[in-house]
DNA sequence: GACCAGGCACATC
DNA sequence: GATGTGCATGGT
């Protein structure tokens, strides 16, 4: 909770996740995947010119026209197969209904989004997180980063075991964990890059605990 | 031109 | 079970 107030008062509050509705935000968590998120926003104009963020038009769409309009995101033969696995999971299993979908116990939802090929951890957490508000921490690639160079955790910590460090130590609040998540990301993009950029880290002098 | 970005699946040992 | 590799665009 002291990094938590460090970055807050140093960055403020982050507004995540920068999307128009939840469906809108599972698209763009599939699409964000190892990509700088500049280029995710590209792939989703071209998807909102055609009308099709929208889960029965993606269902229609032709894989190989969803991966042209996906291109500036990268990977985008890859990036297509996974939209179209969710999909399909949510058209068939929810009728695209967003409502239902959330509304399954969390933990099962996890276990079935994870199911999804193309749907690993962080991106199941996201979708829970940012799109259905529910409760999950998202541990991202900064996020271990940050707390790897300040050994907090070491390099072979996994991801639940950095997700239990959190949800074990801070209240159960959705607002404070998105918050939270994406203030690591706004940290690590200044200071934490894989060479590191130390010099005006708010987290500089190690006195910290979660 | 190298390095990096809000991962994940799969192959191989 | 532990590593290694492919996927790809666009910015610094």
């Amino acid at each position: 909770m002291e990094i938590y107030r460090r970055l807050y008062g140093r960055f403020g509050p982050q507004g995540w996740w920068p999307a128009d509705g939840p469906f809108e935000v599972i698209v763009g968590a599939i699409l964000t995947q190892n990509t700088a998120w500049r280029n995710v926003e590209r792939a989703i104009e071209n998807l909102k010119g055609e009308g099709l963020l929208d889960p029965w038009a993606l269902l229609k769409v032709d894989e190989e026209e969803l991966a042209a309009l996906i291109r500036p995101a990268g990977y985008y033969n890859v990036k297509s197969k996974r939209l179209k696995a969710f999909i399909r999971y949510f058209c068939e299993k929810y009728q695209g209904d967003l409502g239902k979908m959330f509304g399954r116990p969390l933990p099962q939802l996890r276990e079935e989004l994870l199911k999804v090929d193309g749907i690993g951890p962080e991106t199941a957490d996201s979708i829970l997180l940012y799109a259905g508000g529910r409760p999950v921490f998202v541990v991202d690639a900064y996020t271990r980063r940050v707390l790897g160079r300040h050994q907090i955790i070491g390099e072979e910590a996994t991801y639940q075991e950095v997700q239990e460090l959190f949800m074990e130590n801070l209240p159960q609040d959705v607002e404070l964990f998105k918050e939270y998540h994406a203030l690591f990301v706004r940290l690590g993009k200044t200071y934490c890059r894989p060479k590191p950029l130390c010099e005006g880290c708010p987290l500089e002098d190690e006195g910290a605990l979660s």
